[in-house]
DNA sequence: GCAATTTGCTAAAACGGTAAATCCAAAAAT
DNA sequence: ATTTTTGGATTTACCGTTTTAGCAAATTGC
């Protein structure tokens, strides 16, 4: 059983292609087609079944209604709930998803995007890994529509969503100096993206503005590649028993939150009573620790919703000017923090 | 500044398109063409950076090399992780997945397989909804390639890959009693699912083999649509205060868990000592969790990678006879059981 | 030296649609 | 009576590949 075709149809009603492509397509009024005429096509149509090939659509529109989404790790689950959030806005617009983990690695999302380049998507919602400037500025010069989620490459002028990362991360370590805490460490990425660095200066901002000294021996950074035991290492040495006296810790990432959790507590300490915590991203995990996991809440489905409609408005005009959306996050006090 | 086509190349050289294509394709020694010709045409590809179009390749092969992936929900970690997973095999044989989130809902499915139909898939990886039967027999009848996960229908010849559910669930039950535990309550789902139905047999059996009698008042029947309330509810219901004594709960899934722990905590029950806990699938909010929580971890990467296996297979050969494959799962004793 | 084969390449069709241009009556306007 | 408009449809081209069939020149066989 074959698929019926455009042309089965009209070979069955003795009619050209066109205009059984015009009558389906609604453009039956605009070329003066008869109601009549009209009506026996969109019955024939219905009774085969017939569905149209969006390949040979795509082939001669140069559209697929399709959308590439490249990000970390689908199995992260913030980027599986952005992913999620994304997904119901495209198919609200008849777009569908085909995504790609780059794993933060820049040389799989520069495969990734060259091979959904190659006509199958039109067009990217991107988290850029770090050392990825140059695939961004191809698109850029190529016109192939893009926006940037998560982070931004501050020296490129694109469409991006971001969340305000200074002022999550200082409302979270604030958060923690009125909650009496002082000595307070930060265990965040070693990688070059914007969004971690902002988180790293709320943090030291909130502390200089309490007037707490920064002491960059409490900032922990981890390889991006990071694995539990670099976590477990980390922690060991900000353990509140060391010199350090540290009495609070402040996660940059929800993948270092998880992790170093379980290194806090293998080491027997309680929380927030031998050490407080509060977490960027809010993963169910946080919500059923206990103590629930003080954390700072991403806005998502915002993200998603609005990622989606810039990266259509850019599809149906590739000039349009650039969109810098930058959202709230919101903290969430919870028991691991004292409150 | 175009995108270079097979025949801009070949103008360039004054050869045929036919020549260029074949060449690119490694077919020049099958069809005899010359190792001059060859190396011009692929150098001046190499310049030109010409990416073959996927779309007119697909138009023309009908293969698109994409993979459409219909789950309940990407943001659960339970199938983003599976999803991560299934990329990854794909990608290995140069396939792309695109996924849709089903949210158990028969009619979604029936909408996305549809979609993805129109010629812009080559197969499909799909945990099936209750209800969609006859989705999946259409699948069959028209020899559309594919394969499920997670579920099956055992009434319809596919392929499949699932875990034992009987056995897992029976292995965390009878740990339970080996614990000491014999007031067993089953928090599940209200839905027509062979997988849900066997955890719930796994779970009597193992009552049963340890001469524990079947309260049907302590299984729990959550509507699929399940909310915190709703699961809140049960649970209180089940509070070992109550009349029922209850000793231990098993959940059926991660969600449900979830969603259990933390209406635990808020009741401000101890567990184990109060209530011991296991549940199906381990995201790693039950490795944070205080205690962790025992729990029943699916091979994830060999579901992954075999249904990923299974389904390129039968593209291939439509023909090929179903492959139902049965993997184990891992029960996890964790401090949630008293272990 | 002539037929048969091999070598190296090409033209054209096909995939299933959409877009632009065109055509031809009949009706309306001049 | 001639031109213009309108309604209703068609023809042609094209999107960028792959595939089928085939052709001329060079080589081989005898």
């Amino acid at each position: 059983m074959k698929k019926t075709s455009l042309s089965d149809i009209a070979r069955q009603l003795g009619v050209s292609k066109t205009l059984v492509s015009l009558v389906l397509n609604g453009k039956a009024k605009e070329h003066r087609i008869s109601d009549e005429m009209s009506n026996k096509v969109k019955k024939l149509a219905k009774e085969l079944n017939y569905k149209p090939n969006q390949i040979a659509k795509g082939l001669r529109t140069g559209r697929t209604n399709t959308i590439g989404l490249i990000i970390a790790d689908i199995a992260n689950p913030f980027f599986g709930k952005l992913g999620r959030e994304i997904e119901k806005e495209a198919a609200a617009h008849g777009y569908r998803i085909v995504f790609c983990s780059s794993d933060e690695n820049p040389d799989n999302s520069q495969k990734q995007i060259e091979m959904l380049q190659q006509g199958q998507v039109d067009g990217f919602i991107i988290a850029p890994p770090a050392g990825s400037e140059n695939q961004i500025l191809s698109l850029k010069r190529n016109k192939i529509p893009f926006v940037l989620i998560d982070r931004n490459f501050p020296d490129i002028d694109t469409n991006y969503i971001v969340v305000d990362n200074i002022q999550a991360a200082f409302e979270a370590t604030d958060h923690l100096v009125k909650q009496g805490y002082s000595k307070i460490a930060c265990v965040t990425l070693n990688v070059h993206l914007n969004n971690m660095n902002q988180r790293v200066l709320g943090y030291k901002q909130a502390l200089i503005e309490n007037n707490i000294p920064v002491d960059e021996e409490l900032i922990k950074m981890m390889p991006f590649t990071h694995e539990k035991d670099d976590i477990a290492e980390a922690v060991k040495q900000l353990e509140p028993g060391n010199k350090s006296k540290v009495e609070a810790i402040f996660f940059a990432t929800s993948k270092l939150g998880i992790m170093g959790l379980e290194t806090l507590h293998s080491l027997g300490l309680h929380i927030p009573g031998d050490i407080a915590v509060v977490s960027f991203d809010d993963p169910d995990a946080y919500k059923i620790s206990q103590p629930p996991v003080s954390a700072i809440a991403q806005p998502l489905q915002e993200i998603g919703r609005e990622s989606v409609k810039v990266l259509l408005d850019m599809i149906h005009d590739r000039n349009a000017e650039t969109k810098k959306i930058v959202l709230k996050a919101k903290f969430i006090p919870r028991k691991s923090s004292g409150f």
